[in-house]
Parts: structure tokens; C-alpha cells; sequence
DNA sequence: AAGGCTTCTGGACAACTGTCAAGACTTTCC
DNA sequence: GGAAAGTCTTGACAGTTGTCCAGAAGCCTT
């Protein structure tokens, strides 16, 4: 065993890339599969069935079963993060910004939806089974670091600050996009709709103005909560 | 067959508490199980083995697995919801019950992690076995109530009005919860001091003064949510 | 063309799964 | 006390699972 380490020392620069390159097949093969089934019911040989070959193949390109997963969880962060830093980057306004942030979730909803089930399901099993846990952590912090460039720069643009800080600020997308996939494959019609009014609704109460010498409501508690020390017990 | 059905008419009603007694006890042992190993890994011997009795008898209870899996689900929603309400029910101050809500999901994470890492892993589940949708639905609908119950008395205390429909804040607080339970879980200890502090950062956000004549920004928002949220009530 | 290496197949294995049924034990009722 | 109903155990079944392996097939160099 440990073939694909053993090779990468002895053979050619191409031969290796021919090896990750059907790494990246089969493991496209076994997303594929996972996103259709869940991670409950996905066996290898389902994975093989949705792919170009058998299923003893999968286990001279993979160690085992949690390393051919593992690798799929990998590979899934790459296709996820990309879509949403090209609206960051042409959006001129707040509103646009807030549009374009709002039309991306609810695109990426009915196009992927999918895809973001098994995105959930491999979250929640990561709360069970301890390999995938640093991958599924890696992943949420670069979807945290993406939310917070959109919020960053909504609130750059309408000359705001932003009164909560990053981990809240994905916690509350992440959350209204996980309600709205939920009720999106429950067959609800106001799903997508309903995404986008939420999303539209909260992005303007992450932020307050911050030229206005008025005290406005959410800044005093912001402050109250600087000092929470005196607070929690 | 349908055993449990055909009892109902015949049987006295201290044989049917028997009967429905001991589904309480087996579907226990199953949730404790489910909870240990998650829907992926558990299986109805495992179940077995943690109570005391042998694998056969859950298709004396119970008309499949997914019956069982069903039954637990609809189990583990009442032992959930009723925690906070009495915190409701004692606040006397605005103050007082954030700091009472803020400590109950606190000690709800330290206290039951393993059970709400369930209930995340059945509602993903559930994203892809349908038989569970109904139940899952359901439970959130109960918990997204005990949520809007508790932001309400929040805001009645504090004599201010909601800036965010019920949906959206329980989206928002069950995804602080969940990316609490994840880190709690994965060793970060900071895990539970985090979550107490940020609800009870996130919590003042959700109201604005509702005696001020200027309008808030936003106030247009919660007046074209009000009549929704009378509607859907 | 031959040999060696890589890639892939298909079958075998043991373990495990949900389901079921035959029978033993227990309780209830006349 | 005995029959009937309820309860539970045990073992079996067919199917599936992850894993492994012997060898076929493809590919490249010599």
C-alpha cells in the first residue's frame, strides 16, 4: 500500500498529475454521489457506479473510505467559496452591494442547493466523526472570512461601521441560508423569495452610521457590550 | 402485523400505557445511541445493546426504523422546547431575561451538546430522507416560537419594537448555536464564553425604542413585516 | 517484441445491516 | 388452573458494506 506516496518520489512529473488528475474524477464522482444520497447512505460501490469505473479502483487512488471523503470535503471548499468576491469587487454601492450578496444566496439556492445539503451533512458529521473535523473548520472559517468581506464592504461603502463582529455575522447567514434550504427542498415557494427579503432586511442592521454625531440606538449597546465583563456572571 | 394498531381497540387502557411506556423506554436508549454514534453509524442492534433488551423486540414496537427513528425525533422535541420558558416567564427586566437566555443556551451547550448534535444531524438528515421532513419541520417550527416568544418578552420589557421577523431571528440565533456546538466540540474552549457574549450582543440589536418620533433606519422594514408576521401567527 | 510498470477489473471475504418468524416466557382473564 | 394474549429471545435470511487481492489490461521504455 501507500502507493501514492511511493510514487511521487520515483516517477515523472506527468505520471503524478495523471494521478491527481483522476483523483479529482473520482472524488468529483463520489460529490456527485454524496449530494444525491447523503453521507448515510453513499457506499463505494454507489460512488464507482456514478463514475467511469469499478469499485476496487477507488481504493488503489484512496487509503479508505474517510480518506476518499476527507478528500471530497477538501475539494468541495474550493468550488464553494469563489462565487461571491466578484460582486464584492463590482459593486459601487451599498445597495448594489446588498443586491448583489442577496441575488448571489438565492442563486446559489436554487442552482446548488444540492451541493449546500451536503455541505450541511458533512458539517454535522464532522460533530461525530473526528477526520473530517479540521477540514469542515478550515472550510467554515474561509465562508466566515467571505461573509465578512461582503459585510466589510457594505459597510465601507454606506460610510458605516459594523456593530457585530465577524463569527456573528456568519452565524446569522449561515443560519437563514441553512432555514431557507430546509424549507427550499420541503418544496416551500416562497423559499427563494423569502431568502432574499431576509437577507436584503438584516444586511442594513450589521451596521451603524458613523459621521452622525447622534448616539444611534445600537451604539450605546455595542458600548454596554465592550464592557461585558461586568455583565456576565 | 400492525400490532400496535390492532391493541387500541381491544386491550384495556393500563395495557395500551404499557405498551406506550415502553416505546418511550426503547425509543430512549435509541436517542441515547443516536446521540453517541449519529444517524450514520447507528444501527438498531447498537440500539439494543443500550437497553435491556435483546435486537428483536423493536419490530414488536416499532414497524421499522424509520417508524423508531421517527418516534425519537418527535420524543426529542418535547424534552426541548420546554426549558425557556420559564425564563420568559420569571424576567422581570429586559436585562434579566437576556442575561437568563444567554445563560440557558450556554448551559444547554455544555450540558447537552451531545443531543443537539443530534437534533443537527436528524435535520440534516432529513434534507434527504423524507420521512423525517414532517417531524423535522415541525420541531422547528417549535423552536423558531419558543425563539419569537422569548425576543418578544425581550422587547415588551425594554418597551421597543422588533426590527426582525420570527424566522430571522431564529435563524440567527440557531446559527450562533450551531457554530457554538461545533467549536465546543472541537476542543475550543472558549467556545461557551463566546456564545454567552455574543447573544448578548446580538439580542439588544434585534429591538429599536419604539418611542422616539424620528424614523429608525429599518423602521420601514418592520412595518412591511408586521402585517406578515400577524399573518403567519 | 518483450518486459516492467501502472492502472483497472471482478470476485471473494468477513462483518454488519434491517427484517422476520418460530418459539419460549410472562401476564391476564375466565 | 388453564387458555389466551401479550411480551421477549434467539436464530436465521438476504442484502449490503468496506476491504483486499490475484490477475487481466493498458502503457511505456528498451
Amino acid at each position: 500500500m501507500t502507493k501514492a506516496a511511493e510514487r511521487i518520489d520515483r516517477v515523472s512529473r506527468s505520471q503524478v498529475d495523471k494521478f491527481e488528475e483522476r483523483r479529482k474524477t473520482l472524488a468529483d464522482a463520489a460529490i456527485q454521489t454524496l449530494s444525491e444520497l447523503g453521507y448515510a447512505r453513499t457506499s463505494l460501490r454507489e460512488i464507482a457506479q456514478n463514475s467511469a469505473f469499478s469499485h476496487g479502483v477507488l481504493h488503489y487512488y484512496f487509503r479508505d473510505k474517510v480518506d476518499l471523503i476527507t478528500y471530497c470535503v477538501r475539494q468541495y471548499k474550493a468550488h464553494c467559496v469563489q462565487r461571491y468576491d466578484q460582486i464584492v469587487a463590482t459593486a459601487r454601492t451599498g445597495d448594489a452591494l446588498a443586491q448583489g450578496f442577496a441575488e448571489g444566496l438565492v442563486q446559489t439556492l436554487r442552482d446548488e442547493a444540492l451541493m449546500h445539503r451536503l455541505w450541511y451533512d458533512l458539517r454535522s458529521q464532522s460533530l461525530f466523526e473526528e477526520s473530517f473535523r479540521a477540514d469542515v473548520l478550515e472550510i467554515d472559517q474561509s465562508l466566515e472570512r467571505m461573509i465578512w468581506r461582503i459585510v466589510s464592504r457594505f459597510a465601507e461603502l454606506g460610510d458605516a461601521r459594523l456593530v457585530v463582529p465577524s463569527p456573528v455575522a456568519y452565524a446569522m447567514f449561515d443560519g437563514l441560508f441553512q432555514q431557507a434550504l430546509l424549507h427550499y427542498l420541503s418544496g416551500s415557494g416562497n423559499a427563494l423569495a423569502d431568502l432574499r427579503e431576509r437577507v436584503l432586511q438584516l444586511l442594513p442592521h450589521l451596521v451603524c452610521p458613523s459621521q452622525s454625531g447622534t448616539t444611534q440606538p445600537g451604539a450605546r449597546l455595542v458600548a454596554a457590550h465592550q464592557q461585558r465583563a461586568s455583565h456576565s456572571a
